[in-house]
DNA sequence: CGAATTCATCCTACTAGTAGGTAGATAACA
DNA sequence: TGTTATCTACCTACTAGTAGGATGAATTCG
């Protein structure tokens, strides 16, 4: 049983993974989980304040599968390979077929600074895990790194974020596995 | 001395590029140009006419993009260079900092089918000029791939839309140029 | 115990403002 | 002249947000 509260975020993470902070509105909720408009503010006063609170969430909840991620395997290819098969998974079954916060990035400039520096909170500490993944995996000669960890690690995340944008153009969800897959194949150390 | 429609256009690209298909009414058009709502109306009857337009000649201007590169320089590794370039600069000065169609694809559930299926065009034209440019750097032995050029390609489409939204939400243009950077070195077969 | 009170949740009904779009008059132009 | 472009004025639907009341479940008080 989950709260009002969960719920209303829960629908407005599936609307703005859908169409963006814009594409979406308290009327759109208050249909999708059967309770007045009004009720909504009343969890959520304004806008603004909902998506902040979601962002929160988001983030806390992709900040606890990192963790879990490097409690439950230890080899760094192997941890880079549970973070790619979660998205393509999601992907795939259209559970979560992109990022909210990729989502958010690309209107960075129409949203109220409050969403915003958590939209790049959550880029920065993305960032600083594939970093340390990377880095680790290099120590450890499973990865081939040309540059320092933190820039492949950037150069990956875009990766990602724009399969996530191909695989939504193209409508095939297989294309993000198939870049991905792509770009995981060169870090690992082939024929060398 | 540029047509009102042409005018209107930019103004909506601009709009369409900060925000995306839902952040931009004719209003803002309105305000933008020193025109009135109804006279929009007139150039463009809906919204959705508008923003097909729009995109028709984005790709048109695409299309000559490319032509006029493979034109200019007859290298597959200049060709791709002038192709980042034209991103890094635009991204660097502000002036287009991010593709439309980049932009749209994100909101692709959400837009009139009409729109959607250009944006679907120009990511498979684009998609296929890249993998005819790698593919001919692979015939030279400028480029070293290690899969087909038509997955290549997608590879780097991909990274080229990341960087976008990540020199977006990290505020810093000069990361677009780090991670393409870094991928166009990968592809050029250095002491390999 | 039971009554009074507080509180959270949800409601109906409403606001001011904005959305995309239309009708019809007027002006400029070929 | 008719055609193109622009205007004023308006429409309906929707936006985020508010005011104030009904319900019911805890909590406090006599």
């Amino acid at each position: 049983m989950t709260s009002t509260a969960d719920k209303i975020l829960d629908v407005a993470q599936t609307l703005i993974v859908a169409g963006g902070y814009n594409a979406f509105s308290y009327a759109d909720i208050s249909d999708a989980i059967g309770i007045r408009k009004a009720s909504i503010h009343h969890h959520f006063p304004t806008k603004a304040e909902l998506v902040t609170t979601l962002v929160d969430r988001y983030r806390q909840q992709t900040e606890a599968g990192m963790t879990s991620i490097q409690q439950q395997v230890s080899s760094p290819a192997e941890q880079l390979r549970f973070y790619l098969n979660f998205w393509q998974t999601c992907i795939r079954d259209a559970s979560l077929p992109f990022c909210v916060c990729a989502m958010l990035a690309g209107e960075m400039q129409m949203l109220p600074e409050d969403v915003a520096s958590r939209v790049r909170a959550h880029f920065h500490s993305l960032a600083k895990w594939l970093a340390s993944v990377l880095q680790a995996g290099a120590e450890q000669r499973l990865f081939r790194l040309d540059k320092r960890p933190e820039d492949e690690a950037q150069v990956l995340m875009a990766t990602v974020h724009g399969a996530m944008l191909s695989a939504r153009a193209f409508n095939d969800p297989d294309l993000f596995a198939a870049i991905v897959d792509t770009q995981m194949a060169r870090l690992l150390m082939q024929g060398r």
